[in-house]
DNA sequence: AAAAAAC
């Protein structure tokens, strides 16, 4: 981890100055909050409301129910903890207890330990690591363009992840990577990719040389641009042709010429799919096929797709890797029917979150409870950018409505909105002048907000994956982070696999959150989280509690700083002091 | 286990 500390991570360092002071938009006001919350600040204690034996199945939960008993009472009592680890390991979840206990591994044909052990690797003949960025010159011979350009973005030593990834694709072998948010694995197969392009494609190439030779998919639009943006960055000074497929680049392939010059094709799955239907270009030539979260990517929905493009990559000697922070059993097991003699990278505890989060649980109550929650966050002062996650699209808009009203900086991002208006509100959260972001899912995978301080979980994620996911948009490349995760009484049958990651890496977590039993496969259908009724946060702001603060908050916002009240999904911005100030110190996309 | 996302 120490390397991490030593990172700058290039013109998108994140400056304290920023945000230098607390927005303290209702300071000497606290009264307030206190009085409005209650349920919402004790998280160690077992709340009354939260009475999870009704949904233990009696004769099954026995044991359990005298542990939740226990952390009633807090007595954290050491047998009953290791039960409950052991318990934790059939979800395919590896928690921290079964680090001492993996041996049965013996199909598994090499094991190579490297950096610290942090680094574990599988598969026949495995590359040597690297161990800085100027060995590849001569092991490999990286051009000293993109040497330069790696430089200059800051990157001084390879991450965990890089160490091993980047020979590994340099040798032209298949790939699963597995490594924490954050830790830099779009450059372990950035870096190795361009490597491996070779000249970039000129018109008057060969039909074998010519064309697209490596295709990157993502599950999203924005993460593509990312992708994009980064291996602009890496290739300056080259002529490779990188393109994000899209319907306008999509009619520009249209021409054979423009489609010889493209050497780096970017794209979401259901573009390169209708790019492909409609015959617009093919696949024949690509040699290096990457997943990115491909976890996601081999979900319902959009395996279909995937499984399409694989098909249509025809090369014979064609190298996969996937990537992710998260690779459920299940799901590694469709990937291995792709990848050929697959070399296997897991930094850290597998599905385990980034170190350097703070994260919390607070039991809300209710709906009316997380909302409160989160006004009595901002009352006591949040440190922009927060970045806030509700599960779905009307709830998104609920939510943003109700921060609008408050007067917050906020913008909202999800599958609904134009891409334009999704573009203009992640530029502009990056850029430091929105200061909330309320996004779906939509959000929660690869995206690096670098300066992210806080992320909120208004509504509890529906899987770990998307928990570590969401949670690790911030506590980027070893910084520090926080995360809150609000949960209700309909959540609790939930909250036990979070607790456990919460307790893998290494963060205080009340007993009885652990000792809550997990429901039986019956209850939890009977249960199956009614969709959060649309009205409800609406319904939470009008029932008084909340309202009148949000009134009183309104008035108070920022008298002084602030002469619009001009929200941020305007075009806003003109003329706002405060965001002025903080639009010069932006990072560098 | 399930909503969101993907022209």
């Amino acid at each position: 981890m120490d390397a991490f500390a030593l990172l700058s991570r290039g013109g998108t360092q994140f400056d304290k100055r920023r945000f230098n002071k607390e927005v303290n938009l209702f300071s000497g006001h606290k009264k307030h909050a206190e009085t409005v919350a209650s349920t919402s600040h004790t998280t160690d204690e077992f709340p009354e409301e939260l009475d999870f034996f009704k949904y233990a199945e009696s004769g099954v939960l026995g044991t359990k129910g005298e542990g939740a008993a226990n952390g009633k009472s807090r007595a954290a009592d050491s047998e009953r903890t290791v039960g409950v680890e052991r318990q934790s390991q059939g979800s395919g979840w590896e928690g921290s207890a079964k680090r001492g206990t993996k041996r049965k591994r013996s199909l598994e044909p090499e094991r190579t330990i490297t950096s610290a052990r942090r680094v574990r690797c599988t598969g026949e003949s495995v590359p040597t690591p690297i161990h800085s960025f100027v060995s590849l010159q001569d092991r490999y011979g990286l051009a000293p363009e993109l040497r330069k350009n790696i430089a200059e973005k800051g990157y001084l030593t390879p991450t965990d992840v890089q160490t091993q990834c980047i020979p590994v694709l340099l040798e032209k072998r298949d790939l699963a990577a597995i490594a924490p948010t954050g830790s830099g694995k779009t450059l372990a197969y950035l870096l190795p990719v361009f490597c491996l392009l070779g000249a970039p494609g000129r018109s008057g190439a060969s039909e074998k040389q010519a064309g697209a030779r490596a295709l990157i998919v993502s599950p999203t639009r924005e993460l593509a641009m990312q992708i994009h943006n980064e291996a602009l960055k890496l290739a300056k000074g080259r002529k490779w042709k990188v393109v994000v497929l899209n319907k306008a680049t999509g009619n520009a392939l249209r021409d054979k010429a423009a489609r010889k010059k493209v050497d780096l094709l970017i794209t979401t799955p259901l573009s390169l799919v209708s790019a492909l239907d409609e015959g617009i270009l093919n696949l024949d030539n690509i040699r290096h096929l990457i997943l990115d979260e491909a976890d996601r990517l081999l979900e319902e929905g959009f395996l279909k797709q995937i499984e399409a493009i694989l098909a249509a990559c025809s090369y014979p000697e064609i190298q996969k890797a996937v990537f992710s922070a998260t690779l459920p059993a299940a799901v590694e097991a469709i990937a291995n029917t792709f990848l050929r003699r697959p070399i296997r990278v897991i930094v850290g505890v597998k599905d385990s979150a980034t170190d350097t989060i703070h994260q919390e649980l607070l039991f809300c109550g209710s709906e009316i409870g997380k909302l409160q929650a989160l006004r009595n966050l901002v009352v006591e002062g949040i440190q922009p950018p927060v970045l806030i996650f509700v599960q779905s699209i009307e709830r998104a808009q609920e939510l943003f409505h109700e921060l609008l009203y408050d007067g917050l900086n906020v913008d909202v991002v999800h599958s609904e909105r134009t891409k334009a208006q999704r573009e203009d509100a992640v530029r502009r959260f990056r850029k430091g002048e929105v200061w909330v972001l309320i996004a779906t899912e939509l959000m929660a995978r690869g995206m690096d907000f670098k300066g992210v301080n806080l992320v909120v979980n208004y509504d509890f994620p529906q899987t770990v994956q998307s928990y570590i996911h969401r949670i690790g948009r911030t506590g980027r490349a070893g910084r520090q982070g926080k995360a809150v995760t609000y949960f209700t009484k309909e959540d609790a049958p939930y909250v036990k696999s979070v607790a456990n990651v919460l307790k893998a890496s290494g963060q205080d977590v009340p007993q009885y959150m652990l000792d809550l039993p997990k429901p039986s496969k019956l209850k939890k259908r009977e249960l199956k989280r009614h969709p959060i009724e649309r009205k409800d946060i609406a319904r939470a702001a009008g029932a008084g509690v909340g309202r009148n603060l949000a009134n009183k908050k309104r008035d108070m916002i920022c008298a002084s700083k602030r002469r619009k009240t001009e929200p941020a999904g305007d075009k806003g911005g003109k003329g706002d002091s405060v965001v002025r100030r903080q639009v010069v110190l932006t990072e560098d996309e």
